[in-house]
DNA sequence: CGGCTAGCTGTTATCGCTAACATGATTTAT
DNA sequence: ATAAATCATGTTAGCGATAACAGCTAGCCG
């Protein structure tokens, strides 16, 4: 490295504009109260050395570290990757630095590596991006003190959390067919261990229920292989059926894959919705009706409670998005035999 | 806040395995030349108290973060998810934090303000994870003296990075629809601004060339709907065509839709090749052949890059992957006319 | 047997900042 | 006019760690 004279501080600032160490100190943390001229001086001074505040002094002295952790699954879903992106900004625009553990939410082990990781830092709170609440758990226990704020979709009303509502996103698929004039509705699920996978199974029970119709239900998880395979092996004749409703819709797109290699039509013969509208969902044949959820929100959502939860609005709150059905070419009313 | 009696320091590790504060520190930093039973006695008195050592001090003291920052596009690509993903898990195994900061890379605003983030942090080393060349160029120079590795696809050999090479997967794409005995070959391109972009280009023209076959190019970004709108427009007649190479695999999905509704069949009048392998390229009908890029490894090796770079390891490389072709459905030999 | 070298451990200073209190110059109240 | 309150700034201490050097035992040498 370059001879580079060292950082300028808060001493060289001070010696520059001739006011004590002190006065820079108030400058910085925009102090009122001291006169106009000698705030400008101090401004100048900092501008001519390219003075940058040290944040680990000011870490050490305060004992606030001004970073936040972010504890999410290492899936490359875009769901998640959009609700972290979010996450970040939001905590940026607010002055706060963000840092993320990626982590496999299936061990424990990891779980508690990246949370042990992220609280060396001295995080100042929490926000966990995981489908499963073992993470959430492990990490209240591990950072009392710590607000932890999560982004799930049970109704654990008792914490502080940022929802989708799953439950209603499935319950407005599953009406949507029925009102159509379904019958015969089956639901593949995703994994059974997933809050969403849950919520969803839960969602299309109810409409299925309150429509005095019988819930059939076939255990799935999030892949498109699992939907091909299903999609393949599925007999829809006996019993009928002319509509699923796929738990996302990388389900719904090996469904649609096997249903093509077998001649089966949709939306002629099987009227299919799936769930996440992905950038594809529209381009698929047919483009799929699916059910759109706004990932932005909820992430700037939860880091905007985190935050004023750190600053000491402790609101206990649980805030709940409701997501979109977006209706297309993959829904259409029965055909009579 | 409960009560809690604070965070313990040094000074009370020492106190209780009566020695002094710098042994503690000793411990910590595991110097070789103790005792082993004073090292113990230390280790237990650390473990009763449950001490951790207190970051912010130990970045003032020795003016090293212990932080790398991650400049990555806030795109929710599944690529550039996994390359950050493998990049934080490298360098949390390694000893480092890594924060990452998500910008708009067509935006130079955006860009400044997010290495000033990470400038606040003092971060000690950078890696860039965007498709521009801006990006970099704006780190190296507003961060004098800190190692800026790049994940690109450019041939500047000067520079510290790692790359995937484009160029090559674009190559062994067209030689593949070249050997199946196409003459007409088409590239749909990506957005021009893109290293990636650029590299599938060249890649696709001399390997053209190399056959004495003549390239043409259309314009086209990444997107599935650009595909689309190509697809309904493209006259494949006049002149002649037979195969397409697409630069990803979302407008190769958009092609595939057009053509399914134009009804032009794949592969039998028209060979299609991708780039990228999603994960739900393989069910795509047909089964798209397209090109797979190991985004983990890049991550990974570009950490390694850095980190060695940080630790005076000063090797100036640039290490370049090959991607694979993986050949499906969607390519055969030309249908003769 | 005195002194020198290793081998361990202790002491003091310092990193850059903010907190808490101290000081001096004005203004206000009585 | 003088004490009290207010304003603007200065002084001192300390956050928790590491660096640099100092000191104390042993062991070995001539």
């Amino acid at each position: 490295m370059p001879g580079n004279a060292k950082q300028p501080n808060i001493y060289d600032v001070a010696k520059l504009a001739e006011v004590s160490h002190q006065t820079v100190s108030r400058v910085i943390n925009n102090y009122q109260g001291m006169k106009p001229e000698t705030r400008e001086r101090v401004e100048q001074a900092m501008e001519t050395l390219g003075y940058r505040p040290n944040l680990a002094a000011r870490a050490l002295v305060t004992s606030k570290s001004n970073i936040v952790g972010i504890l999410a699954s290492d899936t490359d879903f875009t769901g998640p990757a959009t609700v972290v992106h979010k996450l970040e900004k939001t905590a940026r625009k607010a002055g706060f630095f963000a840092i993320t553990a990626s982590i496999d939410p299936e061990s424990s082990e990891s779980i508690i590596e990246g949370i042990d990781y992220l609280r060396k830092l001295g995080i100042e709170g929490l926000v966990v991006v995981t489908p499963q609440t073992t993470a959430v758990d492990i990490a209240r226990d591990r950072l009392r003190g710590v607000p932890v704020v999560t982004i799930d979709s049970m109704y654990r009303m008792d914490e502080q959390a940022v929802s989708m509502d799953n439950f209603a996103g499935a319950t407005a698929a599953t009406n949507h067919l029925i009102e159509l004039g379904h019958s015969q509705i089956i639901h593949i699920s995703g994994p059974k261990l997933w809050f969403e996978s849950n919520a969803r199974i839960s969602g299309y029970s109810s409409a299925m229920l309150s429509a005095s119709l019988v819930p059939n239900i076939i255990d799935g998880d999030w892949s498109i292989d699992t939907g091909y395979r299903i999609g393949m092996q599925l007999n829809i004749d006996r019993p009928l059926t002319t509509a699923i409703f796929a738990a996302n819709d990388y389900l719904a797109m090996g469904l649609l894959h096997a249903f093509r290699l077998r001649g089966i039509s949709v939306p002629d013969r099987i009227s299919l919705v799936g769930f996440d509208d992905l950038p594809e969902t529209p381009y698929f044949s047919p483009p799929l009706t699916t059910v759109r959820q706004d990932f932005e929100t909820l992430g700037t959502r939860a880091m905007a409670l985190l935050l004023a939860t750190i600053s000491g609005k402790r609101l206990l709150s649980h805030d709940r998005l409701i997501p979109d059905l977006i209706v297309r070419d993959s829904t259409a009313p029965p055909s009579i035999y």
